[in-house]
DNA sequence: GAGTGGTCTAGACCACGAT
DNA sequence: TCGTGGTCTAGACCACTCT
C-alpha cells in the first residue's frame, strides 16, 4: 500500500491557463501536452500510447487515462482498443449558430451592413419575454439594413440584452455580431429560430428595393449563450435573392 | 499492494443487454443501477454518493466513478463538488431532426398524410448526387399530401435510397417515416436543409387549395444516418398555415 | 467536523490487434 | 508474443459545502 503522498510541488514551466490554485493539475499537464502534438496533425496519426505518457511525465496509468478521455470526448481523439489512440476525423459541424456575416462570408459574397438604428430602448412585452426580462429594462434596439454584392438583401431589427453587454453602444457597433459577442464570452450557443413565407410590406419593399407585395421570408431568432438569453432578433430577406441553409445534428 | 484479483464470476441477475462477452461490467452495472435509481427524479434531485456506491457494490470508487462519469457526459447528471451528485435538468434539445408528423404533433395538430405516388423510380442526376448514387440506381419516390387538421399545408416528394430499406414498398407506407428508418437503424442523425420562400406553381396551388401564385415556403433536406444518405426531399408549405421552427445548438 | 466530489497512485488482469 | 486500450483495485490527500 502507497504511504501518504508528498505535496506535489510542480515546478516545471507552467502555463498560466493551465492553473488551479496555483498548481497545475497533472491531467491538464498531460491533456494539453498531447493537444500540442496532436494539433494539425491529420487523422489517423497515432497519439502517444497511454503507457509511453505515463513514463514521460511519471504519472498514474488512470491519471493519463482521464487526460485522453477529455480529448476524446473532446472529438480529438479516437481509441482503438489493440490498435492505439488516434487524431480522429473532424467531426460533423454540428449546427452552428451563424450570423448574416458568416453566412454571406460562406457563401462568397461581400457582405455590407448599414446601420439605419442603434440606440437603447425600452424592452416591449414580446422582447421581455424573449430576454427574460421586464417590460421596460433597457434592451438595444439595432436596425440593419444588409447587403450581398452591393444588392439589398436582409431588414433586421435585433434587440440584445444591455445587461449583458455593457458599453455596447459606446464602443463603436461591431461588422459581426457574433463575433463581438464571442469577444465577450457570449457567443450564442443555442438559438429558437421560426422562420415563414409572407409579403413584403409597403416599408420593407421600399428599404430592400422590391415591388410592394413581393415575396419575402421571415426569420425570427432568440439566441442563448448558456443561460443568458442575449438576442432576439426578427429579419426579413428577399426571397429571390436568400435561401437559407441550416444543418442539424452532429 | 493488491494480490491477484479472483476472476469476478458475477452472478446476481444480469439484463442480457448489459453483458459484455457474458459477464457483466461492474461500471455498467452500477451505472444502470444508478440510471434506473435517477430515471423520472426531478432536477436537482441527489443521486447515491459515490462513497455510498462503493459501499453498496463492494467496487472501487474509480469503478464509480466511471459509471458515474457516463451518465454525467449523457447529461443525466451533474455533480457539485462540496456537495453532490443531482439528476441535471433535462439538458436542452439538440437540434432533433424531425419529420413533418412530430412537428404536427408537436403542436398538437392532427397530421394527416395521402399518399400521391409511391414507387420505384431510376435516380436522376440531382437526386443520384444527394443521395451518393449513380443516376439511374433504383431510388423510392414518394409524394405525399399532408395535411393538419384536415387543412393542405405541406406537399413533399421524398426520395429514398432504395439498397438502405429493402421491402420498404413492400411492407406498407409507415405514418412517419422517421420512425420508420428508425426501427432500421437508420433514423436520420443529420441534415442539411435549405428553405426559401416563393410562389406556388399551378399544379401546387391546386393540391394545396390555394390561388395560383399565393406565398409558399420551400423547403429542401438531404437526411444522412452516420454516413448514409438514406433521405433527400423537396416540400412545398402554405405559408399561411405554417411556419417552421428550429431550435440549434446544444 | 463530517461528507462530498476532484485528483492521484502503483499496480493488476483482460481482450484484442499486429507481427 | 508483444503492445494497446479497457477494466478494476484499495487506498491517499485536497478543496469545498453544510451543519
Amino acid at each position: 500500500m502507497r504511504t501518504r503522498r508528498p505535496p506535489t510541488p510542480y515546478s516545471g514551466p507552467v502555463d498560466d491557463s493551465l492553473l488551479t490554485h496555483g498548481r497545475a493539475l497533472k491531467h491538464v499537464q498531460v491533456r494539453e501536452y498531447v493537444r500540442s502534438l496532436v494539433a494539425g496533425q491529420a487523422p489517423g496519426s497515432p497519439a502517444p500510447s497511454e503507457r509511453e505518457l505515463v513514463h514521460r511525465f511519471g504519472v498514474a496509468r488512470m491519471t493519463v487515462r482521464q487526460a485522453l478521455d477529455t480529448l476524446v470526448s473532446e472529438g480529438l481523439l479516437e481509441r482503438i482498443p489493440g490498435r492505439g489512440t488516434f487524431v480522429a476525423r473532424p467531426p460533423r459541424v454540428t449546427s452552428t449558430i451563424t450570423g448574416y456575416s458568416e453566412e454571406m462570408a460562406r457563401r462568397g459574397l461581400l457582405s455590407e451592413s448599414q446601420t439605419l438604428l442603434a440606440r437603447r430602448e425600452q424592452a416591449g412585452p414580446g422582447v421581455a419575454r424573449a430576454l427574460n426580462l421586464t417590460e421596460g429594462d433597457a434592451v438595444i434596439h439595432w436596425r440593419r439594413l444588409r447587403r450581398g454584392d452591393g444588392q439589398p438583401i436582409c431588414l433586421e431589427d435585433a434587440y440584445l440584452n444591455e445587461v449583458l453587454i455593457p458599453g455596447f453602444l459606446q464602443s463603436g457597433m461591431p461588422t459581426s455580431l457574433y463575433d463581438e459577442l464571442g469577444e465577450r464570452g457570449l457567443r450564442p450557443t443555442w438559438a429558437e429560430d421560426s422562420i415563414t413565407a409572407d409579403k413584403a410590406t409597403r416599408e420593407e419593399a421600399e428599404l430592400l428595393e422590391l415591388a410592394p407585395g413581393a415575396v419575402v421570408m421571415r426569420h425570427s431568432r432568440r439566441a442563448l449563450a448558456g443561460e443568458k438569453a442575449i438576442e432576439v432578433s426578427r429579419s426579413v430577406y428577399r426571397a429571390d435573392r436568400f435561401t437559407m441553409w441550416i444543418q442539424l445534428g452532429g
